[in-house]
DNA sequence: AGCTATATTGACCGATCGGTCAAAACAATG
DNA sequence: CATTGTTTTGACCGATCGGTCAATATAGCT
């Protein structure tokens, strides 16, 4: 575990709470909440712990800030479908970004989960509300599709779910599949082979045709 | 009849340790392994910790001995596959099986995800020995299924990621599921629907006819 | 009964937890 | 230079951590 050594030299504020919320999501995202110490943050980010709670007022404080700005990352995701939108190209993309920004936010993506894992303690609300609200507008629109011919009639939260699930293993279980697969990390090779059987499978799955881009498949 | 009495014995002494494993799993489950604490872990059995010491000898003994306990209750998905097997029945039934352990023990699950999110700092070898040699004796079968022609030619190794990332993301992320879909938590009735759901999505998205069940849909 | 082995548990240990604080170091302005 | 405001950080606090231990209670056997 390298310690990220804090530059005092050009270190602005901005740059040092970069570097304290890099090195707590690191630690958040291996122990959860309550299994993260200060002390291991701290020598993560190479400053003393006083510093941390200086920048960051509390554990809780620091974690929270942390969710907010994980969730933020998600909020392009899906946002502008329509029920004339091409449903093949949507969910790929979907499957895509979700890839992309688990591959971008490791780490994140891991905290996030130690959250949920935990009972979301901190994200109930959020959960029920906020969440949930996305979630029923964006089935509604697949519900219409479904109206519309265009797929298979499937419960939209489940095929939200199946997309959200099946990407994400491959950055919260990471160290399952590199070790099932042999392979100290995954390449660009692999993220673009695991869409393209992603959308291989869930797309036919659901019924949906290919409109321009037809993908062959490497097994 | 001394072995009556040893029995009772042990039967005394398995129903403690039985009393504790449950509530530990409870608790790693919940807070992961640097999280948890042996005195949550005595509140949660009702024991002094004390107890919980003489019974697992230290905390690490009872952690891997969770882990083992429930690595043994998957020994028996998948167990019996073989090339000439129906690839529609075998998955549907890997869906179900899968579905179905984690929700019997969703505790067990969930300390097996916080496992691996850590980093699997106790299952590396597992991982990168046992389990690898499981999936791809299975991956093999699969391959062999798709040069029959049963089946779409899709990497069998993602199949199977495919499969447990969708199956356990509803016992590991329930906050998440339940949050969203408004339930408290997910009766007979959901399950069989997320069953369903996935049977329809996976088993059509890798090209498999369904032989004798009757499946409602338009090939 | 007495004896032995196992169970139970409060008290305690050094280490570490999140958090506070004040002294020192530094930067900017006059 | 002196003054003022901001950072830095070691020292420290009470609480809790995993783990030990000895005193005590219980049970089984002769």
């Amino acid at each position: 575990m390298t310690a990220e050594i804090a530059n005092q030299e050009n270190a602005g504020r901005a740059h040092i709470e970069h570097t304290i919320l890099r090195a707590a999501e690191k630690v958040f995202a291996q122990y959860g909440y309550r299994g993260a110490s200060l002390q291991a943050i701290a020598d993560q980010a190479g400053l003393p712990k006083a510093n941390i709670l200086y920048y960051m007022g509390s554990k809780q404080t620091l974690y929270v800030r942390l969710l907010n700005r994980m969730m933020s990352r998600w909020n392009a995701v899906l946002e502008d479908i329509t029920p004339e939108s091409d449903p093949g190209r949507v969910l790929s993309d979907f499957i895509r970004t979700k890839m992309v920004l688990g591959q971008r936010y490791p780490e994140g993506s891991k905290l996030f989960a130690a959250e949920i894992l935990a009972g979301a303690p901190f994200l109930s609300d959020y959960l029920a509300g906020e969440l949930r609200e996305w979630v029923a507008s964006r089935a509604a629109i697949i519900l219409e599709w479904s109206r519309q011919g265009k797929m298979d009639e499937v419960d939209p939260r489940l095929l939200i779910f199946l997309i959200w699930s099946a990407t994400q293993h491959y950055t919260e279980y990471s160290a399952q599949v590199t070790g099932i697969l042999g392979k100290e990390m995954l390449d660009n090779d692999d993220v673009d082979a695991i869409c393209r059987f992603l959308e291989h499978v869930i797309l036919k799955g659901c019924g949906i045709q290919l409109s321009s881009e037809s993908r062959p498949l490497s097994p």
